[in-house]
DNA sequence: AACAACATACCGACCGGTTGGTATGTTGAC
DNA sequence: GTCAACATACCAACCGGTCGGTATGTTGTT
């Protein structure tokens, strides 16, 4: 979700330097094959400096959920689809988005919080919470247009919530489709892939008149 | 994708041993979170037999995505949906019989494949690659139906190909879903998510007379 | 304006434990 | 006697985390 440095400020404090290190770094590897060191090493910080900020590594990655939530959430409010006047328009609009956005290299388009939960849902409640906000607060931002253009169409046995809830899940599995392809081919597919998405919000909340 | 120990017989061999305890390792905590300790006290073996089957952990981790993708393989070659006459419904048929598999705590029902490329994508290729093939075999299950079924409807802009990625797209998002979620109570959820994904085939794949 | 008291931000050596991996047995079937 | 299938003992590198210390504010008192 989101690409990388052109929408989040250059850090400046060690502690901003770390959560960017952090992005760059569990986009590549994960969280649990990320080090302390080497989240110093790339942030360009000392150990001390790392303790200082988080106490523990568990606590980096509760804040890189916040952070990462934060950046996107600022992100998406800001873009312009907003502004259409039709609610189906706008739902398809930021879904339009999620598609232009699928370029470059997977790890510049993936999900930080989605990547982390898998591996730490079990293992840490804390980290399992941070990115069940992160990723539910992206759902949640598009649940008015959802039930707006609910309303509008004839479809029924369906609820806005579940609605934004399967927009996230195909975006989280397609990231993961796309990690399985590698290379800078996968973003292609990637986009094909939400093209089934867009189809199907089309074709069930076609207005009825 | 697919559940535990009913569907496997039970290991005998230390190499049949380890594997089995990487499948339930991995999804609770993840490959990289896993150590060889780990899986040899899981299995009840010895470091020194873990070595003699597998030149490397990451050897371990090309063998789990293959023993995977042969156990899911096997387990969905032999349900009887393949054995209705209309194509349409055996894709019903395999959606349906995924919906019925989520039950239980997320770590009974989600992928191993889907967990470890997450992780491994760049850092592994051998690893990517064998996740590739064990997702993309199932998907290449469904393909011959999906066409057959694409045929009599009037879907137009849509390949077989690329409907079959998207079952295992938003098999694997639901999984992450459910990892954000939680507890028991997600498997529900995740049961309600790939109703948009049957329903979405139901319209789409609809016969045309 | 001067100064003590305290807070914040950061440094880097160091610690005990764990990591993946190796080297060298032992044992039992053929 | 040979060889696969293990077990035991061990290693160097790395892990997350601690600790004593420093430099640079900030703040309240007189």
């Amino acid at each position: 979700m989101i690409p990388n440095q052109p929408f989040r400020p250059a850090p400046v404090s060690a502690r901003d330097k770390l959560l960017e290190a952090g992005v760059y770094l569990v986009r590549k590897q994960g969280f649990s094959a990320t080090s302390v060191d080497q989240l110093c090493a790339r942030a360009g910080v000392t150990k001390g400096a790392f303790f200082h900020h988080f106490e523990s590594k568990e606590a980096l990655g509760v804040a890189l959920a916040q952070y990462w939530s934060a950046s996107t959430g600022a992100f998406f409010a800001s873009a312009p689809f907003h502004h259409l006047p039709d609610p189906l328009d706008r739902v398809l609009g930021y879904i339009d988005l999620r598609i232009a956005l699928l370029a470059g290299p997977v790890e510049s388009f993936s999900c930080v919080a989605g990547t982390m939960v898998q591996e730490a849902f079990l293992t840490s409640d804390p980290i399992r919470a941070a990115c069940q906000a992160s990723i539910m607060g992206n759902a949640a931002a598009l649940e008015q247009d959802l039930a707006a253009a609910l309303a509008r169409s004839g479809a029924k046995g369906v609820t806005a919530a579940s609605l934004a809830r399967h927009v996230q899940a195909v975006l989280q599995g397609t990231f993961i489709l796309a990690k399985t392809e590698g290379g800078e081919s996968a973003a292609e597919t990637a986009r094909e892939e939400l093209g089934h998405l867009r189809r199907y919000f089309e074709i069930l909340l076609k207005p009825l008149n």
